[in-house]
RNA sequence: CGGGGUAUAGCGCAGUCCGGUUAGCGUACCUGUUUUGGGAACAGGAGGCCCCAGGUUCGAAUCCUGGUACCCCGACCA
């Protein structure tokens, strides 16, 4: 019936919500900008958590929860940081409903009206902040760490699933330190665990580095950035960490008494990463036939399908097999679906981008053999019953690394290095354009004169950049490094 | 928020211009039979506030007014 997925190459964005349709990750709400993540989208949600929050733990940080409302005043104490957020706010104003006394349905109470509106978070810095001043006091409660796993709300004017929706989910570390040099290593740490966190388990690769004056997060000093490039030659940021100077700590009187007893306005940093990583994941491995996930955040790792449909005989062979993957930590489901056939299973197995699929049926049996695809490459193979366990973890190992060095392929074969504006123009007018490492002279100016003419923006300047003497593509004045542009998410 | 488009069964669509039996097709769903190693075939069946609210008319999915949602392109942004 071939439901399937329009073809990258016919039209990219109706590939992307192909996908996430079809492989029941999430859909559009009644609420304008608002998706309902779906069971199996949620579930790849919810191993991306685990692997993050048990990463946050080790490095010594705890869980809270803020409230979700904020006051309204508590957003103009930081200069840059209502400027950055005022033009997407969603905003309560009153706190009670009645009949409408002309006729059906409910209205809002007039009389209900709050003293001080409310905001919905679109990011808890602020609630945090006010709430910090009171738990700090003595140099003996720094370094404060804190992460919380929550909901944010920003009124976007144009929504996409999972990449940018008007509430969406995320985590939000908030950080207090003593020295602007913890603060510094914090927000540097943080950025590395999400970069390794995006390479050993999304297969993503990313560009660390640091953002533009004109990209910064509102409030902070300093705005350092993961970018990963999808298969459309758009670069996604996929995580942010900020050093927050003392930015937060001023305007929210957050001081603390040194050791020789004297007071100092506490260093801050923030950090976060947003269900758009699942976004992410998707247009980074996804293909023509649907979803391809890394085995470390599949759901199901291993579907079994039974050849021609469940029976005793292949029940108990395949309850055997799948004890002893889960026996190995291995995620393993059993399509034992008595209605549809193999071929539909097949297909559906690979749309919902299960890593590993084995086919058992009545000539396995006889042979001692089982069938063995793998979604990345779509190869099949007959494989020996014995020691079948042993393979498919290898195979998972093996699939996971293979979608990393594709999608690195991938960056490198879309990194250009250009040296003036017509090159960089040429690039973007591609198809597929990706990143484009050019010299910039340092200046706001330039950089929003560039994205004026062609759209681009500069990414981040990567943390690893090598220093080189150069000349600034729009105005030829001196650079001493490459940054990066492209096209954006 | 500006421009363009769309809204009819779970999903994808036709019908709307030019108002007129019981609103149709594909697929999915239910039942049965035959099938079954790459999306099965046949038969029977169930499923609709035709986006919402008003209006015009003997009569509205169809015409008019207003609203809402989604999609695409911009500007804004994780």
């Amino acid at each position: 019936m071939a439901s399937a997925v329009t073809p990258r190459e016919e039209d990219y964005s109706q590939w992307y919500l192909d996908i996430v349709k079809n492989a029941n990750l999430a859909s559009n709400s009644a609420v304008r900008g608002c998706m309902v993540i779906k069971p199996y989208g949620f579930g790849i949600w919810e191993r991306m958590q685990r692997e993050l929050d048990d990463r946050f733990k080790e490095t010594g940080h705890l869980n809270a929860y803020f409230p979700l409302f904020i006051p309204k005043s508590f957003l103009s104490k930081e200069a840059a940081h209502i400027e950055g957020f005022a033009k997407e706010c969603a905003v309560v104003t009153h706190h009670r409903l009645m009949n409408d006394p002309n006729g059906e349905g409910v209205i809002v109470d007039p009389t209900s009206k709050l003293e001080e509106e409310l905001i919905v978070r679109p990011t808890s810095e602020t609630i945090i902040w006010n709430t910090y001043r009171d738990w700090i006091t003595s140099y003996r409660d720094l370094p404060l760490l804190v992460n919380q796993w929550a909901n944010v709300v920003r009124w976007e004017m144009r929504t996409r699933l999972f990449l940018r929706t008007t509430e969406f989910l995320w985590q939000e570390g908030h950080t207090a330190h003593a020295t602007a040099e913890e603060a510094q290593e914090e927000t540097l740490q943080m950025q590395e665990i999400y970069a390794t966190f995006a390479e050993k388990f999304m297969a993503m690769p990313v560009i660390r580095g640091v953002k533009t004056e004109n990209e910064r997060f509102a409030g902070a000093v300093n705005t350092y950035t993961i970018e990963a490039l999808m298969q459309d030659g758009k670069a996604l940021q996929a995580g942010t960490s900020h050093n927050l100077g003392q930015n937060f700590a001023k305007a929210f009187d957050v001081k603390f008494a040194n050791e020789n007893n004297k007071e100092e306005y506490v260093w801050a940093s923030s950090w976060g990463v947003s269900t758009r990583l699942v976004g992410g994941l998707i247009m980074t491995h996804s293909d023509d036939e649907g979803l391809v996930l890394p085995p470390k955040l599949a759901p199901i790792q291993v579907m079994i399908i039974p050849v021609p449909k469940p029976n005793e005989v292949l029940d108990a062979k395949i309850a055997e097999l799948m004890a002893g993957l889960k026996a190995r930590g291995i995620r393993v489901g059993y399509d034992k679906d008595k209605k549809k056939r193999p071929g539909f299973k097949f297909a559906e197995s690979e749309l919902r981008g299960i890593p590993v699929r084995l086919a058992l049926g009545k000539r396995d049996l006889e042979n001692g053999t089982i069938e063995v695809a793998r979604r990345d490459t779509k190869e099949k193979t007959s494989q020996s019953l014995d020691g079948i366990i042993d393979h498919v973890e290898q195979l998972l190992e093996d699939i996971q690394n293979n979608l990393f060095q594709r999608a690195i392929n991938f960056r490198e074969e879309h990194s250009h290095s250009v040296d003036t504006m017509e090159e960089l123009q040429a690039i973007l007018d591609r198809d597929v354009p990706g990143f484009i490492y050019a010299h910039w002279d340092g200046t706001s100016e330039t950089e929003l004169k560039i994205k004026e003419m062609t759209k681009a923006t500069i990414r981040c300047i990567p943390n690893d950049a090598p220093e080189e003497d150069g000349k600034c593509i729009l105005t030829g004045k001196p650079s001493k490094q490459r940054v990066i542009f492209a096209k954006a998410y």
